[in-house]
DNA sequence: ACTGAGATATTCT
DNA sequence: GAATATCTCAGTC
């Protein structure tokens, strides 16, 4: 195996949270499923910073069966349920630090049709949100949650990189704005993508955002 | 195109 | 019983 077309252990090695949620920016989360390849380029990220962080569900420290992924080794999966939905995370740092990336919004690149299938949907609504792009990937279990990302059969593939022109760091969706770290900019987009979650028309570009 | 309410599952107080 | 790292639909513009 190669190192250079997987994000491995190495791609989270040594770097803070908030910055490997930015270099997750136009890689593409792969899914090796029962129906073949599946997956798009990471246009949208949250960053969870652990216990000192009043969003994220490790704050002060809280570690249960449910957070107990988040404790692991970088790279592990943090696949949980919110209301009716599965939301996938990747932890990023090492053993006994609670932080991780919520990926929140991809591009289709590999099998389009599929994800309409799964959806039911069209358009940008395919995977314009985390609980969206679970479905179109078709998962629709936890069994790869507290899995290595390395022994599942996702795969963050650099292969087919894309560069944004422009990321911007903004507030993230759904936390309690007056909680301490409730205004932090640890929502990272690529300007001018057509999937960003709650993306207004008009703020979309023809090019989607990515360098020539 | 945009807004706001209701539904949904799980965890923690 | 309350809170939550969300989605969808119906109403309005």
């Amino acid at each position: 195996m190669t190192t250079t077309s997987f994000a491995t252990a190495s791609f989270f090695d040594g770097r803070p949270t908030t910055e490997i949620a930015q270099a997750l920016l136009g890689t593409t989360l792969l899914y090796r499923s029962n129906h073949g390849l599946i997956g798009g380029l990471i246009v949208e990220t949250e960053a969870y910073l652990g216990t000192h962080d009043t969003a994220a569900h490790a704050y002060k420290g809280r570690r249960s069966k449910f957070t107990e992924p988040l404790y692991r080794a970088a790279g592990t999966l943090y696949i949980y349920q919110l209301r009716a939905n599965l939301l996938f995370d990747i932890v990023t740092q090492p053993l006994n630090v609670p932080e991780g990336v919520l990926i929140r919004a991809i591009e289709p690149t590999y099998a389009l049709d599929q994800m309409l299938t799964n959806r039911g949907k069209s358009g940008v609504q395919v995977t314009n949100g985390p609980g969206k792009l679970a479905q179109a990937l078709g998962i629709h279990d936890q069994t790869y949650n507290l899995v290595s990302i390395d022994d599942s059969p996702f795969e963050i593939s650099l292969k087919d990189v894309r560069h944004p022109r422009q990321i911007k760091a903004v507030p993230r969706v759904g936390v309690n704005p007056d909680a301490a770290s409730g205004q932090l900019p640890l929502r990272f987009i690529v300007a001018g993508n057509p999937y960003i979650s709650d993306s207004r028309k008009r703020d979309w570009q023809s090019d989607h955002g990515w360098q020539a």
